[in-house]
RNA sequence: GCCACCAUAGCUCAGCUGGCAGAGCGGGCGUUUCGUAAACGUCAGGUCGUGGGUUCGAAUCCCACUGGUGGCUCCA
């Protein structure tokens, strides 16, 4: 879905962009005579945004009314006329737009453009008018604004963006819009908005009854019914397996921890502000843990480490507790209580570098299965305000984690400054069914803890060593991997996760107790079945297994009784029909072991 | 947390400028026993998110809180 920037911004469809935000904010100022104060508009990735400081909140009249007058701008085919300027001509010329004069400053004082990105040097100061509208504006546009096209523009909606992005400057109201160069590509486009939100897993979730959000229990918090805790068992099942074959330990650890343990790994100086408040048990604070690694850290320490004991892999399905602002909580995507599939490496600094391949390897292998193919990688270098130890510390490990991705051949980019306070990471995002980006995979080195918790193993040589630690989870959240996962099949899950795999539907009364044997074998094969024994038509029993997305149906009536057959139908429409139980059956275990 | 919007039955939603709380689906019961995406009939379901206020009278107007939606900021 993204394209390449750079291509992007010398194209066609980034002028149109640019240029229907300029429309946009005449239309504003014309709305709002006087008062409107304008700040920045930018091309974003599917159309174009302008932030404004307006006298009153914009209504959806409003859009209506501002698209309409942009439709008349595009049709005066006013002109877009570039003038260089100096600084002081500038000021004049934006005397009451006060945003404008700070972004004047701004570029005066060179090393960044009007968005705060850094460039090289000192911009020249240009505007950009076409007609009654003239913004400063490096450009480019098209030509004249009868060249975007009227009917391929549509204003999506308002929200609040601060100044600048910084939450301690005043917010200004943004309009986003969408430009395309033709109507079929507005048309196409809202149709993937549409497509997307057929998918929402929030709206999955209530449907195929897999989890929902309690008012009384609280914002965050999720409640895993029978369908989507299949669902979810199923996914961790197969990844403990993985697990256990991958040379990783199973550890269990409690949910809340003294306030001297969080002290010393630092997260009450770091990441407090993600933590809630302390318990207090007969006098001593407790903290829910954010994290699990200090008491997989403890588990380490519980004995002499020798250099033979290495490598140690923790793994454990640790629920963590995080404070998230109100307004940031998503379905499961953004959660208060969430369960990481979560592992600790202890190593030898010798053993680092295969460990890293491994663990690379590993999460790629385990996402795979789950049927994602595109991957991204995201190398976080360290955040110099946000970051325990020193630039020094921090070049090894990071260097060690770039060489682990050249070496295993992925592409990556450089997340500058996103590093954990602990140390440099990898994440790896996938891409789901429409082409969205999804973070999941974080495998974070970590010379932090290892130092304050005087971790120590006994080397060859008798003297104490320092081992080197890793944290890693693959799915990441549980709560997040479900909700990538509803939304990359829409629910459809291939048969191995699907929480219910065979729906066998009697035609009428008497094939129940056919169904009920049919249903029994499978059942006893391992697969999740159920019999639809309602009252029900045929008709009525395959819809609603349609819609629940079951993979099979086993439609059983008088022919199927006597020959010992079942009439499969696929939710795909596909009829294969009639076929011995057992032909079925050998058909399902193979999709259900392929993955399929 | 901030900006805007929203909250009526399990779900989707109607309910006008304040005057008797509704529909479809779903659920219960009955009839029907049916061959690949909705049989028919019948019954039950609501302190209109919570608390306060205005008013003769509030689902409707005002305030606060809770929860949600789209963004911003932040992030697994």
């Amino acid at each position: 879905m993204s394209m390449p920037q750079v291509d992007y911004k010398e194209s066609e469809l980034y002028r149109i962009r640019h240029s229907a935000a300029h429309v946009m904010a005449q239309a504003v100022m014309e709305m709002f005579p006087g008062q409107a104060r304008i700040a920045i508009g930018p091309p974003i990735d599917d159309g174009f945004y302008y932030d404004f400081e307006l006298p009153r909140a914009l209504t959806p009249e409003d859009l209506q009314a501002i698209e309409a007058r942009m439709r008349e701008i595009i049709a005066e085919d006013h002109a877009f006329e570039r003038q260089a300027l100096t600084g002081d001509e500038a000021r004049r010329l934006f005397a009451d737009q006060p945003y404008k004069l700070e972004l004047i400053a701004g570029l005066e004082a060179g090393g960044q453009d009007e968005y705060g990105a850094e460039i090289a040097g000192k911009p020249e100061i240009s505007i950009y008018r076409d007609g009654a509208f003239t913004d400063l504006c490096r450009g480019p546009h098209v030509e004249r604004t009868g060249m975007i096209n009227p009917s391929a523009i549509k204003l999506m909606g308002t929200s609040g963006a601060y100044w600048r992005g910084d939450e301690k400057n005043p917010m200004l109201q943004r309009i986003y819009g969408t430009a395309w160069k033709t109507a079929e590509e507005l048309e196409q486009y809202v149709w993937r908005q549409e497509e997307a939100r057929k998918r929402d897993h929030r709206k999955l979730g209530r449907e195929l009854d897999l989890f929902s959000v309690s008012e009384e229990i609280g914002a965050g918090l999720i409640l895993w019914h029978p369908k989507g805790g299949m669902l979810r068992k199923v996914a961790e099942d197969y990844c403990r397996e993985e697990h256990e074959r991958g040379g990783y330990q199973f550890v269990y650890s409690p949910h809340i921890g003294r306030a001297a343990l969080w002290e010393i790994s630092g997260h009450l100086g770091w990441y407090q502000e993600n933590m809630y408040a302390p318990l207090d048990i007969e006098g001593q604070a407790y903290y829910l843990k954010p994290m699990n690694c200090p008491f997989h850290i403890q588990i380490y320490k519980s004995r002499t480490r020798s250099y033979r004991d290495l490598p140690l892999r923790f793994a454990e399905w640790g629920t963590v507790y995080r404070y998230e602002r109100s307004g940031v909580l998503h379905g499961l995507m953004r959660v208060r209580g969430f369960t990481q599939d979560d592992a600790h490496l202890f190593c030898r600094p010798d053993q680092m570098p295969d460990e890293i391949d491994r663990v690379l390897a590993f999460s790629l292998n385990i996402l795979r299965a789950f049927g994602f193919r595109d991957f991204q990688c995201y190398l976080s270098t360290m955040n110099p305000k946000k970051a325990a130890g020193t630039p020094e510390q921090w070049e090894a490990p990071t260097e060690a984690l770039r060489m682990a991705l050249e070496r295993a051949e992925m592409p990556y980019r450089i997340d500058e400054g996103e590093a954990t306070f602990y140390g440099p990471k990898i994440d790896i995002k996938v891409n789901d069914a429409i082409g969205r980006e999804w973070q999941l995979s974080t495998i974070q080195f970590d010379f932090n803890l290892p130092e304050r918790f005087n971790l120590s193993y006994v080397g060859e040589d008798g003297q104490e060593h320092r081992p080197y630690m890793v944290h890693r989870a693959l799915m990441g959240s549980m709560e997040r991997f479900m909700g990538v996962l509803i939304e990359h099949y829409a629910g459809a899950f291939p048969a191995w996760l699907a929480p219910l795999q065979a729906m066998v539907i009697p035609i009428a009364d008497r094939h129940v107790e056919y169904a009920r044997q049919t249903a029994a074998r499978l059942k006893e094969a391992g697969l999740r079945v159920e019999v639809d024994e309602r009252n029900e038509r045929m008709n009525a029993k395959i819809r609603d297994a349609q819609m629940q997305k079951v993979p099979y149906m086993l439609v059983v009536g008088d022919k199927e009784a006597e020959s010992g057959q079942v009439a499969l139908r696929l939710r795909s429409g596909d009829n294969p029909g009639a076929m011995p139980l057992e032909a079925f059956l050998a058909r399902a275990q193979e999709e259900v072991a392929a993955r399929r």
